[in-house]
DNA sequence: GTTAATTTTTAGGGGAATCTAAAAATACTT
DNA sequence: AAGTATTTTTAGATTCCCCTAAAAATTAAC
């Protein structure tokens, strides 16, 4: 049994880890800690086998570790589609609240509310939802501000017209799934010039690109 | 802001409090610590003006810790209520489920959560649910094993026909407002024969009687 | 109304998670 | 590659909540 502040540790690691190893430092600021904190965490962490820690040279999360921060982002994005889908919630007040029923301690009630949900795929922030198994429906989801000039439409999936513009109720941008055409970049404060589905020019900042990556991690 | 464990006593307190002073003992025997334990948050809680504490001669609450545990009776009995009817839960495995679940902090949830179980007066066990402003419906909800040989229908409400004698789903036995007539003790193992609005007996020992109690307790 | 039994509090300590300050290891610079 | 800067770890302290053991207060018994 893991206490909410291991799990916090773990979630962090996840969303730091791409794919490689994340630095005492990187945990610290994702939550708010001083490093040496971490550092103490880590070792526990270590002896639980939940992550790989070498001195000096960073972490990383074990099949284990991995597994218990699938299941909270899992909870986390299950309870989100709830809050709106539900119960009304707007879009940008439900993360707050999701990060403390993610810790809530039941399989049964897990499976449960996706089963309610009607098994949603995706959360309203668009972030897909790991299955009962972990399982993360890969779907081409990718960071809007690593796309280049003239760059294709992002991702694998590539699919025309997306199969649910639904459900994302309280969005109040882009559909996931949409073909999206980054056109150019503008000078001195940087920005995007962006296509959606060959229609729309929609002009945004670098700093805003870069928030929907922060969704990604935010909306975990 | 109260930590879990600061709301646990009060709920404890709350809960024992039968218009008098709770002692440090029976605090310590509900939520299975130490007494010297009890005293020190004794302490700390009435520092922060939520008890009134006299030393060696028990606690009540403050307006305002009680307002915090009519609260958490609020949530717990909503969250028991959700899980049963939304997501379909026998009424013996929600408890430990809702004593999770009523930590959650967010006024908004529990209002909104309330709203999408359209106003549910009582929880799955019977047990009355507290409004917003801490109102509990007085509607003679009376403790089984306090009634006596031949005496009349319990409670004040006294309705000879349930108004709702739905949404309670998964209880095994008696709706909230039924007329209950208590009508003999057994000997031995003491035991009692009920009829239920007026028509099937029952026998049901005291133990269980007794129990029905402790669902009062039990299902907050 | 003393004495005995029970309840409650105090004193001292431990584990979890945090912090600051200082030391050690790694990484950067030229 | 040597020296500086940064990162990470260690050491020691703090807060919260719990414990055991012993002392103090209250309650019960005779």
């Amino acid at each position: 049994m893991l206490s909410v502040t291991e799990e916090n540790y773990l979630k962090a690691i996840y969303q730091l880890n791409t794919e490689g190893k994340v630095s005492t430092n990187a945990v610290s600021k994702k939550l708010l800690t001083k490093p040496s904190s971490v550092t103490d965490m880590l070792k526990k962490l270590s002896q639980k086998q939940l992550i790989e820690y070498v001195k000096y040279h960073g972490v990383s999360l074990t099949q284990k570790g991995e597994d218990e921060a699938l299941n909270l982002v899992r909870k986390h994005r299950l309870w989100e589609f709830f809050l709106v889908e539900k119960l009304g919630f707007h879009c940008d007040e439900i993360h707050e609240i999701a990060e403390q029923l993610e810790h809530i301690n039941s399989v049964k009630l897990t499976n449960k509310l996706e089963e309610l949900l009607e098994f949603p795929t995706h959360d309203p922030h668009g972030a897909p939802i790991p299955d009962k198994k972990g399982q993360i429906l890969s779907d081409g989801y990718s960071f809007l501000s690593q796309s280049k000039k003239g760059s294709e439409p992002l991702g694998k999936g590539e699919k025309e017209n997306s199969d649910k513009p639904s459900t994302l109720s309280n969005t109040s941008t882009v559909i996931v799934g949409s073909k999206i055409k980054t056109e150019v970049y503008l000078s001195a404060k940087p920005s995007l010039k962006v296509k959606i589905n060959d229609k729309e020019e929609v002009v945004i900042s670098a700093s805003l690109a870069e928030k929907s990556d922060m969704m990604q991690t935010h909306s975990t």
